[in-house]
DNA sequence: GCGATCAGCT
DNA sequence: CACAGCTGATCGC
């Protein structure tokens, strides 16, 4: 739960994820994702007086978050105040002082955060620094290298304080299994169930939150079914998860959700009451946090807690090992915890935090943008001799390969002084994402049909807030409004696809395969472990597998960080029939790096 | 009556 | 295996 009071040190000015007392003040709010504990105060009538009496005052937040905040009825006096933004999109915003007039600029992205529909975390740049807020996170490792907008000029950008999500950040939660072996454990144990009679269904018993979407999509997509959910409403616009929930009762996998949900499941029956209950076999499988020491063999994801009933391991938050990877990487000069770890202390976690920290001031001047130069030097090698562990490399150059003759597929598309010069945030428009169209904007946003919407909306409004009795009708009305639409369609969402949204995705799921950013190539930490020979050991940096660089970092763990960041970029492992260049060949490399020319191409 | 806070529970 | 959030009691405005 996050303890974070709302405000940064740099800019105080702002406020994240808390809506209550002294933010009351803000000149703009930022809200990570929608769950409570980090919407405090967002509809308290001080907040709603503040912003009646302002004209300038906004809430920044992700589209999908926008959605979802919206989805209740209690939220709906946000509507003309937010702004959605996207995702990777550096935003400059102007906080006014209304009183003074006096101003200050301030340049917003936000970036994925694993977490739940919709979360971000916000990177700010300003006058004060580089200042990452992550919200709630699980990120895995590797990831945050490949974050192109927490790079600059081919290296991570020089940030001054990172704000994290510290739920996990203790060496009890050393290793959560990945996402995509909790789910695909979860998916066996439903399939086992439900394959035995139609009269065998399942229950999921999830925690009231937004979170488990990629969960029930994957299942409804492997057994062609939809989950039974209580509410459709906050998915309305959502046609990648809605393709896949129901309120329809008449499924083996249900994640409905009653008051004593538990005393019905223990007879035998549903929360929603399906069928009698003599008849029905429930299977019940409790989604919870597993984690795992440094040492442990993390095999069981699921473990059968008493008759017909599991926990499976599934985790909202990074564990201790990913966070540790993420701020190694990142390398700030100062960490805050937003939350303290159960059965820690605020100053135990701050202590291990500052660990991570940067240890000696970045010496900018002595840097190489060589960067690209290892990367081009790598693939050059890699066309004769292809790397030992396929799966490590390949997808990584193959991406790469296609993108040398031209430019980053990325960075092709910015001005390199995008950061510098940041397009400026719109004015608010309820309903109208800044600079492109919903199509263009993100996967979720789009409304197949705005008469289908409309349609959705009549016929689920009396279920949004209520927390009575079921309402048949709006039952059979939300049935027949999805059965309008058709079975569960196409091709199935991807995990990441419901915790971002990437403006380069388009309707059909054509997503842009996401290229590493040039300095993963590197590996989380090859800045500072200049290794020079072990290729093993840059391909486990490379793949940025869970499994390979889990045990790397295991055997690593409670080692210093290597003090030195001077040794040559030209220091990386080499492929076994690659030769170290010799100083004419470097100065030509030299020579073709300054004259912008391809340097794949071997001399 | 409403909001804030906390304990208890899942 | 510990997240997120609901409910109810209590207190204050």
């Amino acid at each position: 739960m996050s303890s974070f009071a709302g405000r940064m040190k740099e800019y105080p000015n702002i406020s994240l994820d808390c809506f209550d007392r002294d933010n009351l003040h803000a000149r703009a709010y930022f809200l990570s994702h929608c769950h409570k504990d980090h919407m405090r105060g967002i509809k308290g009538p001080k907040l709603k007086r503040r912003l009646r009496s302002s004209s300038r005052v906004k809430l920044y937040c992700s589209p999908v978050s926008k959605e979802l905040l919206l989805s209740s009825r209690k939220h709906l006096f946000w509507e003309q105040y937010i702004v959605p933004l996207e995702l990777e999109s550096p935003t400059q915003i102007s906080l006014v002082d209304e009183a003074s007039g006096e101003s200050e600029e301030l340049v917003v992205t936000l970036l994925p955060a694993g977490h739940c529909p919709g979360s971000v975390m916000f990177l700010f740049e300003g006058r004060r620094g580089n200042v990452l807020y992550t919200g709630d996170f699980r990120l895995a490792l590797g990831d945050v290298a490949r974050m192109e907008h927490l790079h600059s000029g081919g290296r991570v950008k020089d940030i001054q304080s990172v704000y994290v999500d510290s739920t996990f950040f203790d060496p009890r939660f050393y290793q959560i299994p990945s996402r995509e072996t909790c789910v695909s454990a979860i998916v066996r144990l439903v399939g086992d169930w439900i394959a035995r009679s139609a009269l065998h269904v399942v229950w999921l018993n999830c925690k009231a939150a937004y979170g488990y979407e990629y969960l029930f999509t994957r299942l409804g997509q492997e057994f062609n079914t939809r989950v039974h959910v209580d509410n459709l409403l906050m998915f309305r616009r959502m046609p990648e998860i809605l393709s896949y929930v129901t309120c329809e009762r008449r499924t083996q996998i249900h994640a409905c959700r009653h008051r004593k949900s538990q005393q019905y499941v223990h007879g035998n029956r549903l929360p929603c009451a399906c069928g009698t209950g003599a008849d029905l076999r429930v299977l019940s499988i409790k989604p919870s946090t597993m984690w795992f020491g440094e040492r442990t063999h993390a095999s069981d994801v699921v473990i059968k807690s008493g008759n017909d009933a599991f926990r499976a391991c599934f985790s909202f938050h990074s564990s201790y090992c990913e966070v540790k990877d993420f701020l190694s990487y990142l390398q700030p000069v100062q960490v805050f915890p937003n939350v303290v770890p159960m059965g820690s202390t605020l100053a135990e976690v701050t202590r291990m935090l500052r660990m991570t920290c940067r240890k000696r001031p970045r010496d900018d001047l002595a840097y190489k943008p060589l960067g690209l130069l290892k990367r081009r030097r790598r693939l050059a090698t890699l066309t004769t001799a292809p790397p030992d562990d396929p799966d490590s490399d390949d997808d990584l150059f193959d991406g790469l390969a296609a993108a040398l003759p031209k430019k980053l597929p990325r960075t092709s598309r910015h001005h390199p002084d995008e950061h510098r010069a940041p397009r400026a945030a719109p004015q608010a428009t309820p309903h109208t994402a800044p600079h492109a169209t919903p199509e263009e904007n993100s996967l979720w946003l789009v409304a197949r049909d705005r008469s289908d919407i409309n349609n959705f909306m009549d016929c689920t409004e009396s279920n949004d807030d209520d927390d009575s009795e079921e309402d048949e009708q709006s039952d059979r009305d939300q049935t027949k409004w999805l059965g309008q639409r058709g079975s569960p369609c196409g091709e199935p969402p991807k995990w990441e696809d419901f915790f971002t949204v990437d403006s380069q995705n388009n309707l059909n799921g054509q997503r842009q395969a996401r290229r590493p950013f040039s300095p993963a190539l590197s590996g989380p930490s090859s800045e500072r472990e200049d290794d020079d020979d072990d290729v093993a050991d840059f391909s486990l940096s490379l793949s940025a597998s869970d499994h390979s660089w889990q045990k790397r970092d295991a055997s690593e763990a409670d080692e210093p960080p290597p003090s030195s960041q001077s040794s040559s970029d030209f220091d990386v492992a080499c492929t076994p029939d690659s030769k170290r260049p010799t100083p004419e060949q470097l100065a030509r490399l030299y020579r073709k790096l300054a004259d912008g020319d391809d340097l794949s191409c071997p001399d």
